[in-house]
Order: structure tokens, then sequence, then C-alpha cells
DNA sequence: ACAAATCATCAAAGCGCTTTGATAATATGG
DNA sequence: CCATATTATCAAAGCGCTTTGATGATTTGT
């Protein structure tokens, strides 16, 4: 920049106005100074310019390995999430929180980074400290998913009660009395949101609430699905459907009632969460409640923005959420 | 930090020479240092940090917005890529190229990209300048996947053309002889290099090429996996066995071949591409040749790292493929 | 006990940009 | 036609850190 001054015979200021504008330049001056930026390949230096502005148009997006890992979700999130961020042309720095890794250093990367304008959090935890952390950190934030105390807290979610409510519902409507529920891991506050709809819809249709019912799974995998499905069965209680919380969780726990010859949806009906591709081209396809991802993922990115933007934002933001009827409910 | 220094009554040099070590600093100095500046909740500023040391310890990870979609695929490269780049302290800032976006904005980003380190590119395709371009800036890059010129272009890849190969010699050792195969986009390298393993096993077995049977999809998604087994089949062509270039390829085009009242594996064996989840689920589960995408993300991020660090390196990286025979090519 | 080596610290320059008060030149208006 | 407003430009300070030459205080070797 200084060398574009020089050979053009202007101030190192002037050039800087041409670039930001926020000074009136003459357009001759304005020409000269671009043509001799182009002929020597003149590329700004963003990191000199973050440190003048304090801006860095870079959103910290903390992953743990566990969202990453559950593939159709993390990518339509991402789709989500780039879509609106590419727009407004912010980028995303990524920070995966591998489970065998300390937490702690990944904390203290939250903590540290003063590269970034602003931070996305996803998969809260029950009890999760370090929220209230980032909270004491003066810098903007946005968690996906609800965090267990939400009070004050930017977060965008879909209303999983309702989902919960909706998929025991459907079933209900169905027919079915004795519905079992494989939940996901216990600390999760998605968990304990659909358990809540899950009851409501129970208690609605009078249908008693039976605590044994309810599994909780220890991840959001297939083989995870099936061992809670086996659990389930060894308790020797009636069932008829279950509502599960993850499609690939009903992958694995359909494969397992159809090895121990219950016929799927004949003799169990399955309602499952997450529209991904599996659900749809398994046999038989799974009847799904759709979460609509990406809109979180928009909804989270525009969030952010518009909150290191300075401009007035509500929170939280709930998504909508869809059923959708295949094969494995049974006729509807 | 300079505030640490007042407080603490010493020079501000003396408070950077504590982090870095870089000078030898008394023990009393240094812990009323870190006290102080434990107490003021200290965070020292990346991006100043950045601009005088001209390093970031950033690697740009440029995505298009297709690989992004390729779900598994992509969290597993992800996978790879974070597991090596949070032990050696880099992290990843995210570009994603969508498809309807004008490549120019995205390329520029690159050029521009003074805030990285190095960069890693995806998916190259045939004739693609860009990476000629990059190559003209002055910053080190790997890229993922063959580009089509590699000469002396840091890559890490499969080899493909043994992928092709591999899959179509498990085809003819089963006793195939009219082989299909759905390829991928034409313009990929993979693609290419795909076709070349395809026809060398044809050709050591002395089974004669034959141009129609060479399908290119133009996506790697479902539903192009079924239009591209539809044209097959509209062909009127005699074949016994398809190798698919991809997971989802594969199941897409089982879908239609199942459809149509054929059966599988027994009136069609298939090979696929892409060890994913869905390939075991389904059923008949597929065969498939097993690209060691986590490995291939290790490989690159350790590349760009000791590019960056101004390591020797070697290249391009193969990684190895696996065989995983299960049920859709028929009994081995 | 004294020169030489080492240790601990400081001051100042520099990274490449933005921002702003000042200044000179030009335009506007009554 | 002169006072005021506007336009175009410059110089200098500052963002928060690293780096290095210099300096005084200690230690070491002989």
């Amino acid at each position: 920049m200084k060398d574009i001054a020089e050979r053009a015979g202007v101030s190192l200021s002037t050039v800087s106005h041409v670039y930001s504008g926020k000074r009136t330049i003459s357009e001759p001056v304005k020409r000269q100074v671009q043509k001799i930026a182009a002929e020597m390949g003149y590329r700004p230096n963003l990191v000199a310019k973050s440190l003048a502005t304090k801006k860095t148009n870079v959103i910290g997006l903390y992953l743990s390995s566990q969202s990453v890992q559950d593939a159709p979700f993390f990518s339509i999130l991402l789709k989500g999430l780039t879509l609106v961020a590419n727009n407004e042309h912010y980028r995303f720095l990524l920070n995966v929180r591998e489970s065998e890794h300390n937490e702690e250093t990944y904390y203290d990367e939250i903590h540290k980074g003063d590269v970034v304008d602003g931070v996305i959090i996803t998969d809260p935890r029950i009890g999760d400290m370090q929220i209230e952390q980032i909270q004491k950190r003066d810098i903007p934030f946005v968690v996906i998913g609800r965090p267990s105390k939400q009070f004050s807290i930017p977060y965008v979610d879909t209303d999983n009660e309702d989902v919960g409510y909706c998929a025991t519902n459907h079933l209900i409507n169905l027919g079915h009395r004795k519905i079992a529920f494989i939940n996901g891991p216990k600390d999760y506050t998605v968990s304990k949101d659909r358990l809540l709809g899950y009851r409501r819809a129970l208690l609605e249709a009078g249908v008693p609430y039976i605590d044994d019912l309810v599994i909780f799974s220890d991840d959001f995998f297939q083989n995870c699905g099936a061992e809670s499905a086996s659990r389930l069965m060894k308790l020797g209680l009636k069932f008829t459907a279950v509502f599960v919380a993850a499609d690939n969780l009903a992958v694995g726990a359909m494969k397992y009632f159809q090895l121990q010859g219950m016929k799927v949806p004949e003799e169990v009906g399955i309602v499952a969460v997450n529209n991904s591709l599996i659900s749809e081209t398994i046999n038989p396809s799974l009847t799904v409640i759709d979460i609509l991802t990406e809109e979180i993922g928009a909804a989270a990115a525009q969030l952010i923005i518009d909150k290191i933007e300075g401009k007035e934002i509500v929170y939280p933001k709930i998504i909508g959420h869809n059923l959708i009827v295949r094969q494995s409910c049974g006729a509807s």
C-alpha cells in the first residue's frame, strides 16, 4: 500500500480512502491508484485491516464431534449457515471438539478467540457450564439447540416438545396405545423436551405413562439404536409402536426388531425424527418428523450476524417441523 | 498488555517475553506478570499477533457445495482434517462455493485470503484453471483429489485407476463378462481415472470394451443414479453387472433396477465406491470399495501444515482402499 | 579480582492497515 | 466579491502485538 502510494505520488491514506470510499477522492487519482494496484498485484492484508478495525468478519463455529459425525444433519446445517454467511460476507472458523480431547482446551479457544466477531455453539447439554462462561465474556454468540438455562440466551431450535408430541400423537391416532420411546442421551436438552411432548400426548389420550418404556440411548448412531431396541425388548413389556428420537437410531432399532422376527410396521410401528436420505431409502421407509435443519442453520447465521452488527434481535428463534408419513408407521 | 506492564511495573516487551519465552525472564517477574494478567482477564489479541508474526495458524478450506452435500464423505474427511489440525494447533476457515454463486467471487477470496497460512482445495475438475492461478500466488496449498495437470502440484488422493480396476476385476472374478459402468460426472478427474481402471480390468480379462455401457452421471446423488440406470436399460444392451462410481448413485440405480423387476444381485450384480453407512444398511447391502476418507483428510492436513512450516514434503500422497464384499455383487 | 560471558530488562521500530484533524484548493451563495 | 461550505489530500497517531539492539546487573572462569 505504501508502495502504491509512492508510485502514484499520493499519500498512503489517499490509497486507503480509494478502497474504503470514506473520503471523496477525485476520479483521476482513483483510477491511477487502482491501475497501479492492479499492476503490482496488490492484495490488501486482511489481518492488518482487522487489527485496525477490530472486525474480522469471521464467526467461530463450535461443534462437537458428535454433530459432525451426524453427517446428514451437519452437512445440511452447514448449507444453511454458509448460505446466509456468504451473502453477508462472513466466514466460519471451524472448531471441532473431539470427545477424547480435553474439553478445557476447546473452551479455552473460545475464550481466547479474539479472531472471531462472534460465536455459534451447538449441542448444549443439561448443566453445561460453558455457556454461562461465554456469557461472561463479552462476545456475541448464539447457540443451536436449547441451552438448559435458556434465560436470555439467544438460541435457535425446533420446538422439541412439540416434535415429541406430534410423533407420539401420530401413533396414537393410528390406534396405538402401548408406545415405547427410544430417546437420545439423557443429558441433552433435546431429549428432555421430546420426552415432555411424548408424555403430553399420552396424557391427552388418556394413556398411562410407563417409565420403563422410555429408553435413553448413549449416542445417535445405528448400533446404539439396536442396543436400545434390545434393552427395550428384554424388559418383556408389550408395545406396538416406538417413537425414536433419530433416524439413525431408528434404522438400528428397526433392524434389530426385524432380526428378532418382528414385522415393521405390522407388529411394531415406528416414527422417527430427522428426514435424512436413509430414512426414505430404507425398506420399509421411515415415517419421520422432518426438522428443517437448513433453516435452523440459516436462522442461526442470521442471528449471530445481526447481533454482531448491533441490530436488535429477537430470540429464541423457533423453527418449524413437519410430519412425513411413510411406511414404518403403518397405514395412516 | 500495556496495562499489565504498567501495573506490574515492567516494560511492555517484558510482558511479551513472558509469553513467548524468547527471552529469559526472572521467575518472580514472570509470576507477577502472570498473576496480574489473570486478574485482569487478559486475553492476547491473536489478530495483532498475526500481524506482527505474519502467521495466522489458519488454513483455508475450499469446498464445493457438491462435496459438502455428500454428507458422509465430507463429515469423515473433516474428521481426518481436524484430527491432525487440532494437534498442530491449526484451524480451518471454511469457504463453500455455491454452485449458483459466481465462481469468481469464490476464487477471489482465495486470492485475497491473506488471513490464511495455506489452502486446501477439493474436487479438482479437468481443465480447472484455478489451480494454476493459485500456483502463481505464492501461498502453500494442497488439493484433495488429482488435479488434471498434476505436475508438481501437491495433492492427496486414492489411486482411482486402481479403484476402477479392483471393482471391475471383482466382478470379472465372479464370472461376469458384460459389465456396465455408471460413472461420475465426465469432467472430474476421478471419473477419468476410474474409467481407465475399468478398461484395464476388461482388457486383462479379454473382455471387449463397449463404449455404450459407460454412463456418465451428472452428480453423485440417488436420483441421478436412478436416471443413469434408466438410460443404461433403455440402450437395450445386455449386462449382468454394474460398477457404480458412488454409493449414493448405486442406491439410486439399484432401486431403479428393482423397480423394473430385476433382482439384485441375482440378475444384476453391483459393486460401488464409498463405504458409507447407507451401503451397509440398505438391503441388499452394497459391495463397495472403501476409500479411506479419514486418512485422506489427515494426510491433506499434514501435508499443508508441513508445507506451511517449511518442511520438505513428498507428493502426491496416495491413500489406499479396500474391497468390502457384501451382498449386492452375489456370492464371492 | 577483572575481563568475558550471561542474564534480565527496556526502548523503539515495525507489521499494514484505518481514522481523523488539519490544510489547501475549489465551489457555492447572497 | 467575500464569507462559507465543500472537496481533495496529507500527515500522524493508533490497533496490540513481536523483535531486536542496547544497557546495566550478575555470574563465570582463571
